[in-house]
DNA sequence: TCTGGGGTCCTAGGACCC
DNA sequence: TCTGGGGTCCTAGGACCC
C-alpha cells in the first residue's frame, strides 16, 4: 500500500518539554521527577516535563500556583545559553535533510521535505529518521506533524506528542480538524474561544459551518478569514527559508526590555532608574544590530494587573540611551500618577530602520552627537569589560 | 508572593491631506 | 455650506504566540 505521507512536503517539528528536557538531560538525579524550569520571585513557568505536567503544572503558570499543584516537583532555573546552543544543533540536524528550514522559536520549525523526499523516503520516513537523530544527537526527544499545509502540520504535531508522529493527508484533513476544539486553532486565545463559545461554536467544524461574514462581525476581518481557513485546512502551504536569530532573516521591527519589580513601587525615582537601565539596554542591542527607531512607548503595569501604554514618535530615527530615556520619562510623568503602586515597567522602540538610512539633521547638532559617541564608548567598554563595566551614574550601587 | 519577557499583528478613532 | 471618499500617520489598547 502507498505510504499516504507521500501527498505531503511539510513536516512540524516541535521539541517536547524542550527546557525542561534539556535542563534534566544532565542530571540523572531528576530522572523520574516533577521537574519545572521557573522560578525567581513572581515567575511563571516555563516548562515542565511530563511528570509534572501529570500534577496539572503548565507553561505560563504563576509559580506560586505550580508548586501548589506539585510540591514534589524540582524547580530549576532557566539556561538560556544552553537551550540555544542546542537548539542552533538540532537545527543543524534539520538542515541536513533539506535547506527550506523555516525556524519559528528555539523549539520549533517547519521543514519542506518535497526536494528530499526521493533520497531520504517518504515524508513520514524523513519525520522519523529525523527524530532518530536529533534523540541520538542530543539526547532529548521531538514529535512531528506530516502534512500538506502549515496549520494542519502544527496541530499534527501537538497531537503527536510526546515524543510520536502523525500524518494528516489532504483527504482527511476535515475528519481530522473539525471534532477539535476551536481553541486549538492558531490565532485562537482564550478570549477569542470565549467569543466563539457564547455564539454556540465548539468545535473547528461548528466554525467551518459558520458563514464567513457571521465569523468575520464576530471576531474581526483579518481573524474571522484567517479561522474560515484554517477550519477547512486551506491555509499557507509553502515556508520560507528563514532563521529568526541569523542574519538574513526578517529585520526586527521593534525592540524592547521590560522587568516586573520584586515588589511594587510608588517611587518615581525608582521606575525613571528602571527605566534608565531598560533604555540603555535596548539601546545597546539597537546599536548592536545596527538600527535606529522614531517611535518609543512606554509600559506601565500597575498592582492590579491593568496595564496602559504611552508612545510618542520622534522627529528622527535615534539610537541614543539619553534620548529614549527622555522621552519615556516625559511619558511616564505624563501620566501624572499619584502614589499608584507600580508592578512593572517596559521600553521599547519601533519603526525600526537600518542606521544608515537615518539622515541626523545637523541642527540637532553637536550635544545630541556627543551623547551618541558616549553611547559607542560605553559599547566598547561593555564588550571588552563586561556589560556591567559602564553605566550611568545613577546606577550605580 | 497569583499572573515573565520578547515579540507581532489587528482594530479603531482622529488628524490631515488630496 | 450641509456634506465625498480615500490614504497615511499617529496613538492606545488588546489579543496572541513562543
Amino acid at each position: 500500500m502507498r505510504d499516504p505521507s507521500w501527498s505531503c512536503h511539510l513536516l512540524h517539528v516541535d521539541m517536547d518539554a524542550f527546557y525542561a528536557s534539556v535542563m534534566v538531560r544532565d542530571r540523572p538525579d531528576l530522572d523520574d521527577v516533577p521537574v519545572i524550569v521557573g522560578g525567581g520571585y513572581r515567575g511563571v513557568v516555563l516548562s515542565a516535563n511530563y511528570l509534572a505536567r501529570g500534577s496539572g503544572v503548565r507553561s505560563g503558570m504563576p509559580m506560586t500556583r505550580a508548586r501548589r499543584a506539585c510540591p514534589a516537583a524540582v524547580v530549576v532555573p532557566p539556561d538560556y545559553d544552553t537551550f540555544s546552543t542546542v537548539s542552533s544543533s538540532v537545527i543543524e540536524t534539520f538542515r541536513r535533510i533539506t535547506p527550506t528550514v523555516e525556524v519559528v522559536s528555539l523549539d520549533e520549525a517547519f521543514l519542506d521535505v518535497s526536494g528530499t523526499a526521493r533520497r531520504l523516503g517518504s515524508p513520514l520516513q524523513i519525520a522519523e529518521y529525523l527524530r532518530a537523530r536529533v534523540h541520538d544527537e542530543q539526547r532529548i526527544t521531538c514529535s512531528v506533524g506530516v502534512a500538506a499545509s502549515v496549520s494542519i502540520a502544527k496541530l499534527a504535531s501537538r497531537r503527536a506528542k510526546p515524543d510520536g508522529v502523525l500524518v494528516v493527508p489532504p483527504g482527511e484533513v476535515t475528519t481530522f480538524v473539525h471534532p477539535l476544539d476551536v481553541g486549538e486553532l492558531w490565532g485562537v486565545g482564550e478570549k477569542t474561544a470565549g467569543q466563539l463559545h457564547r455564539l454556540g461554536l465548539h468545535t473547528v467544524g461548528d466554525v467551518a459551518h459558520t458563514p464567513l461574514r457571521t465569523l468575520q462581525r464576530a471576531v474581526g476581518q483579518a481573524l474571522g478569514r484567517q479561522l474560515h481557513d484554517l477550519a477547512w485546512g486551506t491555509d499557507r502551504s509553502t515556508i520560507a527559508a528563514r532563521d529568526a536569530s541569523v542574519f538574513g532573516g526578517d529585520p526586527d521591527k521593534s525592540m524592547g526590555a521590560q522587568e516586573t519589580f520584586g515588589r511594587d513601587t510608588d517611587d518615581r525615582e525608582v521606575v525613571l532608574r528602571e527605566m534608565l537601565r531598560l533604555a540603555a539596554r535596548v539601546s545597546n542591542r539597537m546599536r548592536v544590530a545596527g538600527v535606529a527607531g522614531r517611535t518609543v512607548t512606554i509600559t506601565v503595569r500597575f498592582a492590579d494587573f491593568t496595564t496602559v501604554t504611552r508612545s510618542r514618535t520622534l522627529p528622527e530615527a535615534t539610537d541614543v540611551t539619553r534620548e529614549i530615556h527622555q522621552t519615556a520619562t516625559r511619558l511616564y510623568d505624563a501620566l501624572g500618577l499619584q502614589r499608584a503602586r507600580v508592578r512593572l515597567v517596559g521600553v521599547r522602540v519601533e519603526g525600526l530602520v537600518p542606521r544608515a538610512s537615518v539622515q541626523r539633521q545637523l541642527v540637532l547638532g553637536e550635544r545630541e552627537h556627543g551623547w551618541a559617541d558616549a553611547d559607542r564608548a560605553v559599547d566598547r567598554a561593555a564588550l571588552r569589560f563586561g556589560s556591567s563595566a559602564v553605566r550611568p551614574a545613577s546606577l550605580l550601587p
